[in-house]
RNA sequence: UCCUCGAUAGCUCAACGGUAGAGCAACCGGCUGUUAACCGGUAGGUUGUAGGUUCGAAUCCUACUCGGGGAGCCA
């Protein structure tokens, strides 16, 4: 007979009652009396637990009532109504095999554990109800944004984890080498001579496939990627991590307003689509991780996202009669503070702001026609601040060398971007959201380490 | 990287210059419907590491390591 899935159990309920089924699972917790027992086991498939009840009839009673948290067992039996008021139904256990004995150290009680302890075994964390919620919901999560995109006319496009463009301009990289770093060939000026490394030339971790996309887009209009990027920065913060996965679409022949309506009816579908698939894990989370996750998503979903210009959010914050620690000013770039304001305070919902100086944004941005400012927009959250940074792309030849050249970036570097421009480039736009911090907003989960499976941040690669 | 707070039993915490404790977990026993089960008992510690002050340090000081929160960088 094969095994019944508690999934199957709870979504088919009249179906397996007074049958005789097979479960199998993992035992969270059990209650031992002189005769008989309770052992709730989790098969892995479902949020929720299957109660078993077993008696002195079985063969190995004895066992089963010093059988300890973590341990794999078969259960055959009757599923039965429960009279107990937190399940439905149980199974009346006929036999019971132990499959798995988990050591009598286990690490997890069934009490509650804190996020930080359950770091330091994250090879056991996910078989807790809180972590089992966060990676159904991540799961779900990933397959909903391909959903919306292929269900969209966009292409998929795996763009390269080892990149050779060394300017990127993200952020700090992780260099990939197979030199002998303990034989390190330098040539005559004492640099290290990378002509000698795999690739003959320096190569790093990826930052952004968004330079790669661009030039896919320009071949199947409509584009994303969605893999994992690297960050060698030294960010010691709740949001970010060393490794993370980044969805990065591009759109051809259109621009910023496109790019923001893109933006918007993403993230309304995964809500949604997370919401319908996962409302056991999104209760469980709203009662005990944040009280507020429902209300907020449900407001995302049926609420317009703000829009404001960058000097808008300027006079926002200098009318606003706060008293920040950083003043604000057009030309410098928003504090933290400044961004929470705005979106937790003064509009209490997902902004966009756009047009930024374009002092403080990255070189392939649109030149707006005031000359000053830039087509750039950032979504801020409340809660999480920015989950997506985007732009219109300068598509125009001149505009973007004569920028680069303001820059001091080596053009040389760039050829094959530039060609993208040279050969028929229209207008196109983009932009990057981190999985993670969707995730964080989904889920009401606080620390991006708690929502990567085995995360990678500074000092820390155990597992 | 900077600021700040912290590190005591497997876990969560107490003891705040004078013999290191509790709850839970573990182990042993009891209990006829439990569900963070309940009741009784047993065992469990070089107080993160290395120095220093002191008659005496978990407690005060210094450095380091690791962790939380805030900032910067950003997604």
């Amino acid at each position: 007979m094969d095994a019944v899935t508690v999934k199957e159990l709870y979504a088919e309920k009249g179906k397996y009652l007074n049958q005789n089924i097979l479960v199998n699972g993992w035992v969270r917790t059990v209650r031992s009396s002189k005769t008989f027992g309770f052992i709730e086991i989790n098969d892995g498939t479902f949020f929720l637990n299957l109660q078993i009840v077993y008696d002195e009839n079985l063969a190995n009673f004895q066992e089963l009532s010093r059988l300890g948290a973590g341990s794999a067992i078969i259960a055959a039996g009757m599923l039965v109504k429960s009279p107990g008021a937190k399940q439905p139904f149980e199974l009346k256990a006929e036999s019971i095999e132990v499959q798995g004995l988990a050591a009598p150290d286990y690490p997890l009680q069934k009490k509650r554990h804190t996020f930080e302890f359950l770091r330091t075994i994250a090879h056991l964390r996910p078989r807790t109800n809180t972590f089992s919620a966060v990676f159904r919901i991540r799961s779900v999560a990933a397959y909903a944004i391909h959903k919306f995109f292929q269900e969209n006319g966009f292409v998929h496009v795996h763009t390269p984890i080892i990149t050779g463009s060394d300017a990127e301009g993200a952020g700090d990289m992780f260099r990939v080498s197979t030199l002998d770093f303990d034989r390190i060939m330098r040539n005559e000026k004492g640099v290290v001579d990378f002509t000698k490394d795999f690739f003959g030339k320096e190569t790093n971790l990826t930052v952004s496939g968004q330079l790669e996309a661009e030039a896919y887009c320009m071949a199947f209009n409509k584009v994303y990627t969605f893999g994992p990027t690297f960050r060698a920065e030294n960010s010691n913060t709740p949001r970010h991590a060393a490794e993370f996965w980044m969805i990065e679409p591009e759109i051809a022949f259109a621009g910023l307003t496109e790019n923001m309506d893109l933006a918007e009816a993403m993230l309304k579908y995964v809500v949604s689509y997370v919401l319908e698939n996962t409302i056991e894990e999104m209760r469980f989370l709203n009662s005990f991780v944040d009280k507020s996750l429902l209300a907020r998503l449900e407001n995302v979903m049926h609420s317009d996202f703000a829009h404001v210009t960058y000097t808008e959010a300027v006079e926002i914050l200098k009318k606003s009669g706060r008293q920040f620690e950083y003043p604000v000013e057009w030309g410098v770039d928003l504090q933290t503070e400044h961004e929470r304001y705005i979106t937790e305070k003064h509009f209490s919902k997902p902004v966009f702001i756009t047009d930024y100086p374009k002092e403080i944004k990255a070189f392939y941005m649109r030149m707006n026609d005031d000359g000053r400012t830039v087509a750039a927009m950032d979504l801020l959250t409340p809660g999480i601040g920015e989950l997506i940074g985007g732009s219109q792309r300068e598509e125009r030849l001149d505009y973007l060398e004569k920028r680069m050249d303001e820059m001091g970036l080596n053009k040389e570097d760039y050829w094959w971007y530039l060609d993208i421009r040279k050969y028929g480039g229209v207008r196109h736009a983009g932009f990057g959201l981190g999985f993670e911090r969707l995730l964080m907003y989904l889920t009401g989960m606080t620390n991006i380490r708690d929502v990567v499976s085995f995360p990678r941040t500074p000092k820390n690669a155990e597992f």
